[in-house]
DNA sequence: GTCTATAATAGGATAGAC
DNA sequence: GTCTATCCTATTATAGAC
């Protein structure tokens, strides 16, 4: 997509514009966020945004296109073969960590789906939904075989694209009802497996995980 | 909380503003959103939005307080005497009734939590938590009479809220995915019974639907 | 490659005529 | 109660010095 050869000071800059874009995006949106905004938490004169990234518009497309990437490579390859607890297992796992780790990234691009879209239509319209027809067809599969209860293979990749984001787009809602400063570590192995075991279950499948009362008790909120 | 009593013409008049000012700060976020812009979809001149609100923070946070009051009327008294499925499966049932009938509100409340809650952190911290203590309360009641799986509550309603909103939010994603133009009621009463289903035999309960093979299997996504 | 200065426009808010 | 005209600030973007 570049034609320039990428030197050093560039690469380097380009880098610290993109992450200090996308904290400011996400705390105001496209349009209530200023270049100037930007260019103070990048620590850069506003015209050096406008040299690299030509207008807001430009920058904000590279910050998404930077999102979708990371997007693309949970659960690339499954076939009918597979076990479908383990693969249902492994999809929410791996969302809960981006979850974890890439909050921001999750809230901008829930963002942008919630205004409608305006500048990744035609993503959803052809990747993704590339993406979740190659899923729904081995879930399928899974289905005819027996393997699993008949869940619209549709409506469950939502049901656990919805479950595993909430924890970073509602992050703050979630702290806060929790009472809580930020996540750790124990919190996500917890949060992974009372989902995993809810769905799988829910599937009519195995759950690999066996229910620790005091992993499962209600001591989440604790009385301030 | 108005001091003045209330004419006809105001009373309509700040009604279209409300409802004008709840579209655009959907599409565009609270900075980005011009006074201007509502005026315009509202089909009045500026100024009136300054004089029935005062100001910006004052029309969003008169938004808000209207999207606030139908959240609190979800499954408003519960108790431990009440059948734990019967109570998920209504309290499904009505949060994704209120994602089809008041989308807009869903997806202004999720935009404000998105980017920090800056003016609902209040709300959150103590109605909000309230409302859940109360709920997971009587959960804790059904988990120690064996009624039900012992499933984290407080997860288990991050889990609905998420399933549910799911279809207000990023209602452009999932009809895109589906390749459809709008829901309609049989998608509703669709979706009610794959989400109740499986969270409801994923905690150990029996669900009240049978899967309808019809209306399960994954037909959902129509190659285009 | 970097930054200051500035043009051109859009924004929130208000005064004051009707 | 309604709306036009206007003030002032903030915004995007660029020109041009360094």
């Amino acid at each position: 997509m570049k034609k320039y050869k990428p030197g050093k000071i560039r690469e380097r800059n380009e880098e610290v514009i993109l992450k200090a874009a996308e904290q400011e995006f996400v705390l105001n949106g496209f349009k209530g966020t200023s270049v100037q905004a930007i260019a103070n938490r990048a620590g850069l004169p506003k015209a050096n945004i406008h040299y690299y990234f030509k207008n807001k518009n430009n920058l904000y497309k590279a910050v998404l296109e930077y999102i979708t990437q990371l997007w693309n490579e949970v659960l690339s390859d499954i076939s009918a073969d597979d076990d479908p607890a383990e693969v249902l297992h492994e999809f929410i796992r791996t969302k809960v960590e981006l979850s974890y780790t890439h909050p921001r990234a999750s809230k901008l691009f829930a963002m942008e789906i919630i205004q409608g879209a305006p500048h990744i239509r035609e993503y959803i319209r052809m990747d993704m939904r590339q993406w979740v027809r190659s899923k729904t067809r081995v879930f399928d599969e899974w289905i005819a075989a027996g393997k699993m209860d008949p869940i619209d293979p549709v409506h469950l990749i939502f049901m656990i694209w919805a479950t595993t984001q909430h924890y970073a787009d509602f992050e703050t809602q979630v702290l806060t009802l929790m009472n809580r400063a930020e996540y750790e570590r124990e919190d996500i192995e917890h949060i992974t497996n009372m989902v995993s075991h809810v769905i799988l279950k829910g599937c009519g499948l195995q759950p690999l995980q066996a229910l620790a009362t005091s992993d499962m008790a209600s001591s989440t909120v604790t009385t301030p």
